[in-house]
DNA sequence: AAATAGGCCAACCGCTCCTCC
DNA sequence: TGGAGGAGCGGTTGGCCTATT
């Protein structure tokens, strides 16, 4: 339609990373008064952003339900059960996935499971095995991540995705949950059930083509309601219920861990490079903002699995 | 130790869809 | 019914980090 990115309809507005205060003052803003319209959203919250970019920062990194780490073999497994049924539909794949963001599994896709299934002689676009028989002979020679005697999803799925944790503001950082969709669930989706992988190995790279025809209706039997691009749309009512009666709240009204020394946030956002090197907000008055400080590994130890507990 | 290459990921861009008037 | 504006989606890119040479 040719209209004009936000960028260019109001030239003072930032691009780029976010700062720290910036995601602080869209989380507070979203937290005390819920979304509401993105496009008043960065004026109300005094962000020289346009609405696209606080909704994009908000749903992919800020949203309280976000689930944190490396993929599991589990997460690994439907999604490329959900791509061969939905292609590139993210957004309907990371609907099946709660916690997990559309751009964070396109990412994954395009870093990761593209590359594994290419190295097992399939066609990621197909899900087909490749015709060309050295790519077959190829994919025979490299580990199979399904293999019981390969390194499981940790180190697989990958190196990459799991070392790296965000550097700064890390509002919600969510522990390995050792997330499980349900084996049995997940197992049907390639061969039909088989015990969790203790009894029944787990299928080889040739289930990657077996029938998956119902994988559509994993969603509904495991509960999965919204699309986790969804929760965007919270009111805030539903925000008070999900955010502020949890256990950050009582972390960020004092009763919770301390900020960690100032210095070590500075070392993280040295090391991050990304951020402006702003001042970072610590006020002993105001609750929420103890929240901005901390590292992620203090509150890695804080219950912030609320959110996702009607999904299990 | 420095240079280079590759991987990963956050964020932008442009388009389509949806809703409202 | 059609237009305008907002929301959402998927593709792409830029920059940082790490591994390798």
């Amino acid at each position: 339609m040719g209209r004009l990115s936000c960028g260019g309809v109001q030239p003072k507005l930032r691009k780029g990373l976010w700062s720290p205060e910036e995601d602080e003052k869209l989380y507070n803003h979203i937290i005390r008064h819920g979304v509401g319209c993105w496009s008043s959203v960065p004026k109300l919250a005094g962000l020289q952003r346009c609405g696209k970019s606080c909704r994009l920062r908000w749903i992919n990194y800020l949203r309280p339900d976000l689930k944190r780490g490396s993929f599991s073999q589990q997460e690994e497994d439907l999604i490329l059960a959900l791509h061969e049924i939905l292609g590139n539909r993210w957004s309907q794949i990371a609907s099946h996935l709660p916690g997990r963001t559309d751009n964070e599994i396109k990412n994954f896709w395009n870093s990761c499971l593209k590359k594994k299934l290419r190295q097992r002689g399939i066609d990621p676009s197909t899900h087909k095995p490749i015709a060309n028989a050295g790519a077959a002979e190829a994919g025979a020679a490299l580990p199979d991540a399904r293999d019981p005697g390969h390194k499981p999803a940790a180190g697989d799925s990958d190196d990459g995705l799991a070392q790296k944790q965000p550097a700064v503001f890390d509002p919600f950082p969510l522990a390995d949950l050792g997330f499980d969709l349900g084996a049995a669930s997940v197992a049907a989706l390639y061969c039909g059930p088989y015990d969790d992988g203790v009894g029944k190995a787990p299928p080889d790279a040739g289930g990657f083509v077996a029938d998956y025809s119902s994988v559509l209706d994993v969603s509904e039997n495991l509960g999965y309601g919204e699309s986790s691009s969804n929760s965007s749309n919270w009111t805030c009512a539903e925000m008070s219920s999900a955010v502020l009666d949890s256990e950050v709240l009582h972390w960020a009204s004092g009763g919770g861990a301390k900020p960690e020394p100032y210095t070590e946030l500075e070392q993280q956002q040295q090391h991050s490079g990304g951020y402006g090197g702003g001042e970072q907000a610590v006020d002993d008055d105001d609750a929420l903002e103890h929240k901005f400080s901390l590292p992620c590994g203090q509150e890695q130890s804080l219950a912030h699995f609320d959110f996702n507990l009607e999904y299990f």
